[in-house]
DNA sequence: ACCAATGATTGACATTTTCAACGGTCCGTG
DNA sequence: CACGGACCGTTGAAAATGTCAATCATTGGT
């Protein structure tokens, strides 16, 4: 019992650990990876997770002002502007103060933004896809779901 | 409801946006907001979800060298000798030269560091339970472990 | 016995996070 | 209408993290 202790971690002992089945700890290191694979895919679009999820917000319409894209992302409002301002030098993203709050700017895509993230959703697309290959479809949306909960909690 | 944009994204029309079916978002932002409420009820124990993570490999007896630590939790292994020398100097761990190749640090935990991991996991518990309180255990069951999938593809 | 490969450590460097301060604008109250 | 407090974006600095190369001791294969 107690010399229990054969031979050690061998390789993966460690995922049988109590991490293994921490929530907080999955989260961590799931994000890692995808985060990683994410940033790999996007690099030859010259975006990273972060610039892609700005210019994917300016993208579709929803005009945010830079705090509420602050707040989305959970990113300090100082981030933001240093990620807005990477997308305008580019000329794929344009701040327009909002008519209704001459405090706010709001974040429009360009006809290159929309262009360049068309393009570079097919391969967001396409990583998440080859992470979750293992995985019907139904349990793709149920993984979708849950994460919702944990990232929107109401 | 009058004018075509009425009023904007008031508060969470983002969320309906493009990135509220993508993973890697959803991933990163349940991450963030996981990890800080891990790492407030942490702080009285005097540990952040990184040394509790490490604390808690040395504490279940997995006798992990450094190296496998930084794999597992995906860190530099310069990252891990910070992690390790901060729990050694509160005793709650000890560097054992592997006997089976010396080059490698085994570690181990003392008997505080025992104690305070048991205290330490109750805390994490709660966390864990307090953010999946709106769902149900098979649920809970279920997320864990489609993220084991995405945290360990093998 | 040699030598390429590996584990831990250190130090340098880049990137990211976190804060406080500021000017411009909004809005409720007096 | 003017005031004052709150809010937006911006700047700059400090702290924390992440990334990398170099080094020393050790290992394992030839």
């Amino acid at each position: 019992m107690s010399s229990g202790k054969t031979r050690l971690p061998g390789r993966d002992a460690l995922r049988d650990s109590v991490l293994g089945g921490d929530l907080v700890f999955l989260l961590a290191r799931a994000n890692a990876l995808t985060l990683a694979a994410a940033n790999a895919a996007l690099a030859e679009h010259g975006l990273k997770a972060r610039s892609y999820s700005v210019l994917a917000l300016a993208a579709d319409g929803a005009r945010p002002t830079q705090r509420e894209l602050a707040e989305f992302l959970r990113l300090d409002p100082s981030q933001v502007v240093a990620l807005v301002d990477g997308l305008e030098k580019r000329q794929l993203v344009e701040r327009r103060t909002d008519p209704a709050d001459r405090r706010a700017n709001v974040l429009v895509a360009t006809d290159a933004g929309r262009d360049l993230f068309a393009r570079a959703q097919q391969a967001a697309r396409a990583v998440e896809l080859g992470l979750l290959a293992t995985v019907t479809p139904e349990e793709h949306e149920r993984l979708a779901g849950l994460l919702r909960l944990l990232a929107f909690p109401d």
